[in-house]
DNA sequence: TCGCAGTACTTGACGTATCATATAGTTGAG
DNA sequence: CTCAACTATATGATACGTCAAGTACTGCGA
């Protein structure tokens, strides 16, 4: 059913990525889960906190940068906070708005988990690729990502 | 804190494929809702079957073969067994193994998704790149892969 | 042929993602 | 100044995915 829709090298390149994306990312998953206590989620939104000013972000501005829907980023953060890696705030200016805050709890739990995750972030990809094909990605990356963005 | 770890090729590339992804899949299970009834999940599971001979496949087989975990399959299978789009067999000459079966209604299900679900793979991702791009994508897919693999 | 380790699969609990809906605060037309 | 339309966020229902545990069958050594 493939060769109608895909011609042999669309096929294996659209193939391929589906399945490198899914090791990968349930990998990462495996490999984050067994040095932190953290899922990816847990640790985009740390990370997303820690490179902020002030260690804080306001929810819409959060989700819109991160690419998540606001109920996604409500819902992440709701555990986030039961946990203690986080807290929320209200918005100096508009009663409507919430900002999240990275408590020292979180801090130190990306801060511990970072080191590991970055290796292994190399380990199964980026170290497995020379520069050209690392450049390549990052346009192929690029192209895809402004034609759906924004 | 990124430079950190990556230095800026490699973090364009990293933090490109991942927006990549996330936007892409969100992009692909949105098209496909809209006209078909199906998840992501509800239509691999169907596309395998459907190239499989006799539109069937064993438990294991098909988990292996998708890398899924069983039990991500079996839920998966219970919830399409509900509606109709797969049925279940007991394997002959193993009384603990099972076969999933594309129903007709299944088939039907896929068919008619299909055109759709491979343009807006075309549109999102495959005609936005050229041979070189895919080429190279199907490299880094198939090395990852292999890292990763079996 | 007994019994136990291993294999095939299912289930339950829980975290995660989406959509639809609810709630509360804001703003602007009149 | 009021109220309807809009914005920011939260929540409930449900689908999805993982891990741990459970059930049931197989196969093999003693």
């Amino acid at each position: 059913m493939t060769s109608r829709w895909l011609d042999p090298i669309e096929d294996h390149a659209w193939r391929g990525y589906r399945r490198m994306f899914t090791l990968l990312e349930a990998q990462l998953t495996r490999d984050l889960a067994e040095d932190s206590d953290l899922s990816m989620a847990d640790y985009t939104v740390l990370s997303n906190l820690v490179e902020a000013e002030d260690r804080r972000w306001r929810m819409t501005e959060l989700a819109d940068h991160m690419q998540w829907s606001q109920s996604r980023l409500s819902h992440q953060v709701k555990r986030m906070e039961r946990r203690g890696l986080v807290a929320r705030e209200q918005f100096e200016g508009d009663g409507r708005g919430a900002v999240v805050v990275l408590t020292d709890a979180g801090f130190e739990a990306i801060r511990v988990a970072t080191p590991g995750h970055m290796k292994a972030v190399r380990k199964h990809m980026i170290d497995l690729l020379d520069e050209d094909q690392l450049a390549t990605l990052a346009d192929i990356a690029d192209t895809v990502v402004a034609h759906l963005g924004e």
